[in-house]
DNA sequence: GATGAATGAGGGTTCATTCAT
DNA sequence: AATGAATGAACCCTCATTCAT
C-alpha cells in the first residue's frame, strides 16, 4: 500500500528529465561490505539476514546481488576485503628504532586495536565461522596472522640480538604476546556481561600486561627457579 | 538409519524383527546434549539443524522436544550442563602443595583441556553467540571464568607470599596466563587451516609457554630496567 | 487393523491372580467421551489435542486408542453418543395436556436447555464441523432435529385443531420457535463478549420471547391488551 | 500448478515464455482475504492450511506473509474486512417510509443475505471460533450485531409509535426477528445434509417467516390466551 | 488393560534468491 | 543500475499415532 518503506534513504530529487544526483555506484560494494561486517558480527553467518544488511547499507535487497553472487560469497568478501584491510592498516606502523621502545609502542597499538569494536567483530567471525571456509582460513593465516606475527617476531629477534631480551623463540613469544592481548581484550570488552574485571580500567590492565610481557622476555641476571625447562 | 522412508504410509501389520526404539529416558538428555554440543560447535546456534542433532543423538526430532522446550533452551542447556560439567572437572585437581609445582601442574592440565575438542567447541560458542544471551553470559562468567580465575589467582598469591613470585596482581596475572593458553591453543588446533606453527609440537609450545609465564612472574634477583612504565 | 470396533461393549476385566483395586474399565469410554466433548467444544475438531482430552479424562493418551481407533472416529462417537444422549434427555419431558400450557412448558424447558453450557458446546460443534461429516449431519438431522421438531410441531398442530392457534404450517412454525430460541440464546450467553443485552436478565428475555411466539400463532378474534408486558 | 518441481535446483538460465508472477500489489490483500474466507469457512481456523489459502488465492505461501503477519491475524482480518464490508452494504438500504413496508423490505434483504454463502461462512466462524478472540468478538458485537440491531429496532419503534405494531421491546423483538432468520437460514442451507425441509422452497419459508413475525408484533384486537405471565 | 516415550509427517514461518519493472 | 514483490525450499515445532513395557 505505501509505496515507500520506512528507513528509505532520503528520496532523491524528483527531477526525472534533468540529470539528477546519483550515489556513486563505485561505492556500493564498500557500503554493502561494511554493513555486512556489522550484521555478520552481530548475528553470525547463518543468523544474518540479507534484509538487514541491505537496510543498513541503504540499498535494496536485490542490489546486493548485483555485486555478490550469494550470501556465502558475500561473507568471503567481507573477510577478505574488510578484515584484511583493517588489519593491514593496524599493522602498518612498524618502526625500526630501539626494539624495546618499538615493541612497547607496537603492543600499545595492538592493544588499542584488539579493544576496538572492529576487531571484536572480526575475531568473533574468525573464531566462529572460519573453520567452515578452509580457503578463507588459509587466506586469513597467510595474509593476517602470519604478517602480524612476523612483524612482532622481528622486533623480538632484534631485541635478542642486541641483548635486550633473553633467548626465546621469537615466533612463539610473539604468539604468546598477541594471544594474551587478544583473549584478554575480549574479557575486558565483556566486563559488563561477565561481571568481571569491573574495578580496573583498560589502561591499568594494559600496564600490567606490558609488565607481564617484558618480564617474560627481558634478560635476567640469574634465574630464580628453573621450572618447566630442561 | 530410519528404517521407514519418509512419506511411506505406516506399515501397519509389518512384522519388524528389531524394535524401532528402546526406552532409555535416563540417558536421553545426555545423548541429546552431547550431540547438540557437536552440531552447535560445527554450525553455530542459527546454523545447527535439529534434524542433525537428532540424527547424531540417535533419536528422532520429536524426541528432543520431550526434554527441551525449544532450540534456544537446548542451546542454553548445552552451555550450562556440558560446559560447566567439563570445566568443573578440569578445575577439580587443585592441590595445595608447592605453589610453583602446583601452578605448573595446573597449567599443564589447563593446556591439555583447552586443546581438547570439547573446549574448542565451547570456546567457539562462547565467543560467537553468548552476547545474545546475557543470562548465559553472566552465568558463564560466574560459574566458569570466575572460579577458574580464583583458583589460579590463589596459587599465584601463595607463590608471592612465599617469595617465589614477584609482586604482581594475582587476578590479572591469572587472566594473562589463562588467556594466553586459550588463544594460543586455538591457533595450535588450527595449524592445518592457518598453515601456522607447523614445525613445532603442542608439547614444545607448552614448554615455551611455561617458560614464558614463569619468567613473567618469578622473582628476579637483580632489578632490571623498568620497562613499559611511566 | 483396529482390533476393536467402536461401540464395543465395555471389556470385562481380565481376572488376575491377585485381586487388586481397579478403576472400573467399563466407565472409560464415557469418561473419554465426556472429556472429548468439552475439549472439542472449546477448540473445535482440528484444534483439540488428544493430550488434553486424555488429561481431562484422567487417563493416558494411549488409553484413548484402546477404545477409539482415531481422533475422527472419537469425534463421531462424541456426537453420536454424548450429544444425542443429552439432547434426547432434554427433549424427553413431553406431556400431553393442554397444548398452550404444554407448549409453554416445553418452550421453557427448551430455553433452559439452549442456555446451558452443554448445548452451547453442541451447537458450536454442529455449526462448525458437521458439514465435513455428511453421515453425522444426516444422523443429527434424523435423530435430533427431526424428533424435536416433530414434538413441537405436534403441539402446535393440536393447538390449531383445538382452535387455540391460527392456521400456520406446524413444521415451519416449530422451526421458527426453536431457531429463535437457539440463536438468541447464544447471544445471551455471549453478553459479556458482545457487550450486548447487558441490562436484561435471561428470564426477562424469555418472557418476551414467549410473548413474541404466542402472538405469532394464536388466533386473534378481537383487540385486547398486550400480554407479557408491563 | 507450480512449474518447478520441489528440490529441483533453480533453472538459472531457463528461458520462460510466461512470467512466473505478475505484480499486483493492490489486489493481493483482497485475493488472499477472499481465499482465506473460503478455506476458513470449510476447515475452521485450526484446520485451514495456509498452503490451501495460497493456492486458492493464486499466490505462493510466502506471499501471504507479505501482507499479514501470521495466520491468526489473517483470520482477524478476514472477519474484520469481509464481514463488516458485506454487512455494512446489507444494512445500507435503510429507507424511511412506511414502517411496515420498510420492515418487510428489510427482512427480505436480511433473509437473502443470511442465505448467502458468505454469511453462512462467517456465521460458522463467528459461532465456532470467536470465543477464542475476545477482541474480535467485541469488535463483531460493536460493529456488526449492534448496528444491525439498532436499524431493525428503529423500524419497530417507529411502527409502534405509528400504531402499526403493539407495545413490545423494540430491541428484543429485533433480536428475535434476526435470530429466527439466521438460525433458520442455516437449516435451509443445510437441507441436503439434514434431510429436512426438503419440500418447501426458500421463498415459501420466507413468506411463512414474514407471516410469523408480523403476527407476533402487529396490534391485535384482543388477547386470546394469557400466557407466559404470572 | 494401561502407560507414556518415541516417532515422523505435516504445517506455520522465514528468508535467500529471482526477475519484471 | 536499482528495486522490491514474489517465490519456494528449508527449518522449527506440534501432535496424532504406535508400541515396548
Amino acid at each position: 500500500m505505501p509505496n515507500r518503506l520506512p528507513n528509505t534513504p532520503p528520496p532523491r530529487g524528483a527531477h526525472r528529465s534533468s540529470p539528477r544526483w546519483r550515489r556513486l555506484p563505485e561505492e556500493r560494494p564498500r557500503q554493502i561490505l561494511d554493513a555486512a561486517l556489522e550484521v555478520f558480527g552481530e548475528r553470525g553467518l547463518a543468523g544474518a539476514r540479507l534484509d538487514d544488511i541491505a537496510r543498513r547499507a541503504g540499498v535494496s535487497k536485490g542490489t546486493i546481488y548485483l555485486y555478490f553472487p550469494n550470501k556465502e560469497e558475500l561473507f568471503r568478501e567481507v573477510v577478505r576485503a574488510v578484515v584484511v584491510d583493517r588489519l593491514r592498516q593496524a599493522a602498518a606502523n612498524a618502526g625500526t628504532g630501539d626494539p624495546v621502545q618499538e615493541l612497547e609502542r607496537y603492543l600499545r597499538a595492538h592493544w588499542d586495536f584488539v579493544l576496538s569494536p572492529a576487531f571484536q567483530t572480526i575475531f568473533k567471525l574468525v573464531t566462529g565461522e572460519l573453520h567452515n571456509f578452509p580457503d578463507l582460513a588459509e587466506f586469513y593465516g597467510r595474509e593476517v596472522v602470519m604478517p602480524a606475527n612476523q612483524l612482532l617476531a622481528g622486533m623480538i629477534r632484534r631485541g635478542i640480538e642486541r641483548g635486550d631480551f633473553r633467548q626465546v623463540d621469537p615466533v612463539l613469544a610473539a604468539g604468546f604476546m598477541a594471544s594474551t592481548a587478544i583473549t584478554h581484550s575480549t574479557w575486558c570488552a565483556r566486563r559488563h556481561v561477565f561481571k568481571l574485571l569491573t574495578d580496573v580500567t583498560d589502561e591499568q590492565v594494559f600496564e600490567q600486561l606490558l609488565d607481564f610481557i617484558f618480564h617474560a622476555i627481558r634478560v635476567t641476571p640469574a634465574p630464580a627457579t628453573p621450572v618447566g625447562a630442561e
